[in-house]
DNA sequence: TTGCTTAGTTGTCAATGCCAACTATTTTCC
DNA sequence: GGAAAATAGTTGGCATTGACAACTAAGCAA
């Protein structure tokens, strides 16, 4: 039986979502790294904010599972966020190996901010959307983070 | 007359645009990430040679301005990408300062095969789409990259 | 010619990212 | 209980990325 070979039709498509997704990728990754550093953020330390505020605490090896990140250098990132008071952490009772890692109430305050400022930013960009043809869009991508997540690079 | 405030609905679906792009961009960027350092590239050399393929010779300069890096950072890009014989590079007649920058057939090469890799991939995710809807998909991501060039952050 | 601009390189500093070695704790299993 | 294995984090080393400033060399303009 041989194996079948991919439709030209969806190979072009594939191809197309390659250039396309690429270039959203660099527009908006670089949109949010300027906005992060505007409010005193690394792109990291605004994703690890992020998932500290809306996880809660998390230890570091949660973090950087999540994040995919090696947990040295997820080490070295939570040092320099304590550094700049951006997290606290304490030692958990039933572990006094592990941290306990939490967004600090200066680091809730910056990343409230950046996020609104990027949120100021694509209803901007949403302005000329129907309000359906933006739900699409959000739907779109989300359905394309959800097949990504689930068939991982060969 | 009072600043008109956002629509709440548009604010709504502004601030999902945020999580849904943010999520998309983490995903795609480590599968690229990964599948890049499986053919011996960095994301920036993709990107460096997706360019020179696609747009012929370049100065370092003109890349530097296209891919938003520092000068000394792409100078010193382009030497790792010499020193592993990813690029060529002479001097033009007219300017004896600049770099003529092109991809080497190895640089050539490797590109081709990590676009192949990355393209079967997504034709795996488009797969269960309509080719209505995968059209759709790219037409949207394009739409969003246009608008976001178009409106540069603040 | 003199001075201004442009192209690229190099130095410094900090952050990111990977791997490996290390300490300290916890868990497993005999 | 106690030795061995697993786990949580830290640190050191190395390369890359990225910002900024100082520098050389070449082109351009007055």
């Amino acid at each position: 039986m041989p194996a079948a070979r991919t439709a030209p039709l969806l190979r072009r498509d594939a191809s197309a979502l390659y250039d396309a997704a690429t270039a959203f990728i660099r527009i908006y990754q670089f949109r949010d790294r300027d906005q992060a550093l505007r409010f005193g953020l690394t792109v990291i330390q605004a994703y690890t904010l992020d998932l500290l505020i809306s996880a809660g605490g998390q230890s570091l090896t949660g973090l950087a599972r999540t994040l995919r990140l090696d947990k040295s250098t997820m080490s070295r990132v939570i040092s320099g966020m304590a550094r700049r008071a951006l997290v606290d952490w304490s030692r958990p009772e039933h572990d006094r190996r592990a941290k306990q890692i939490v967004a600090s109430a200066e680091g809730k305050r910056r990343y409230r901010r950046l996020r609104q400022a990027i949120v100021r930013d694509n209803a901007r960009l949403l302005l000329s959307y129907s309000p359906a043809a933006r739900r699409a869009a959000i739907t779109l991508l989300r359905q394309l983070v959800q097949r990504a997540e689930g068939a991982p690079p060969a």
